[in-house]
DNA sequence: GATGCTATCGTACATGGTACGATCGAAGCA
DNA sequence: TGCTTCGATCGTACCATGTACGATAGCATC
């Protein structure tokens, strides 16, 4: 028993069954041991939590420092966006808990560089750095709720055809089409987030 | 009582105490009722949660719809950034939950609608949609995690300075400057994310 | 062998979601 | 007026879950 096996565990667990169904008592079945076990090296199950998150954010791979500055944070994003979609069931706790373990610390060291390489100033940076996290997670977060709500409810539809009106024409034609590939998707608003930033570097 | 009394109430008071010590129980008492008098008007608490995600949706003041596409998509994104930072306990559930509710689809409309005419087609239109609202309400959660953060812990910091080195300087330039003011972080955020998507139509 | 420490775990309690069935008041009807 | 029906309300109870508490067991040190 060890911190680093319960939190692997916990991953694994919470990643099969989903957030909500994740208990401390299967969690220690899975690990087999007593439930009360676990609190020897976790103080509750926030910090648990806790420790998933920045689990995640321990697996991005950093790039190379000397790249140029765009490729860093696209590379950072991207790696960010993976992870997240590799965790589907975890993507709440990205967005909800701070990344305070030192497992997460590189990967956010290294985006802030990217962002600070660019020429903004720290104030400017730490908001770079929440614009794309908030991005990058926000469109996974998109994706696995469009997912769950396809598997619970069927696909997406409009409630109410009682008036022959179209009152949400644009909504329509946005569930209309074909299902855009995520990648491209992602890809798109990377782009898009990406030369905004740019041309507030002057670069 | 009515679900939209219950609904309100629900806002205010998981407001009042946040979403994890906000109970069924605790509501009923706050309406005056019996406990099980809720579930005649809603199915269960996910539903609850549901129902208040569309309330703060259904806040947002629509755009004139004259008004050119990017003065619209800066207003209603304004718009759901205040709205979630009028209910930062709440931010958690716009982040999760989809907006499926009739109250909720008339800002949805409006957001689609301007990125629409900014020349996107319907996926673009639908990127557009994600990148904006995981923008506005991920920046709010932000900032409502570092509150929380500080009001539990106290200042952010980095934990280990043991080694002389400073492992982590742009981390620690962000924390050590001064709180940037939140309304001065979104509006250059905002800024950003537009102009990316000005480049995007050639306008 | 005694002692103290550390990791484990069995038991028990409090809390909270909610199923079930009883109750109750009003509206319609003879 | 008395009876019926139906929708809304609610009291009770059950079950799941987080976790406090104290017991235990293995082990190292003296």
């Amino acid at each position: 028993m060890s911190r680093q096996r319960i939190v692997e565990a916990a991953v694994e667990l919470a990643e099969g069954r989903g957030l909500e169904r994740f208990t401390m008592r299967d969690l220690a079945a899975e690990l087999g041991v007593g439930t009360m076990s676990i609190y020897h090296h976790l103080p509750d199950k926030r910090a648990l939590h806790q420790a998933m998150a920045d689990h995640i954010w321990s697996q991005l791979v950093l790039p190379a420092p000397d790249a140029p500055w765009d490729r860093r944070l696209a590379h950072l994003t991207t790696q960010l966006w993976e992870a997240a979609r590799r965790h589907p069931a975890l993507v709440p706790l990205l967005l909800t808990r701070r990344f305070t373990g030192p497992e997460a610390l590189p990967a956010v060291e290294a985006l802030l560089a990217a962002a600070a390489d660019a020429g903004f100033d720290p104030p400017e940076t730490a908001t770079c750095f929440r614009i794309l996290v908030g991005f990058a997670v926000g469109l996974a977060q998109a994706e696995v709720a469009r997912t769950v709500a396809e598997r619970e409810h069927g696909p997406a539809r409009l409630g109410g055809g009682d008036d022959g009106g179209d009152a949400f024409p644009r909504l329509r034609a946005a569930l209309a089409g074909p299902p855009v590939s995520p990648e491209a998707e992602f890809e798109f608003g990377l782009e898009v987030v990406l030369s905004g930033l740019r041309r507030r570097t002057g670069t």
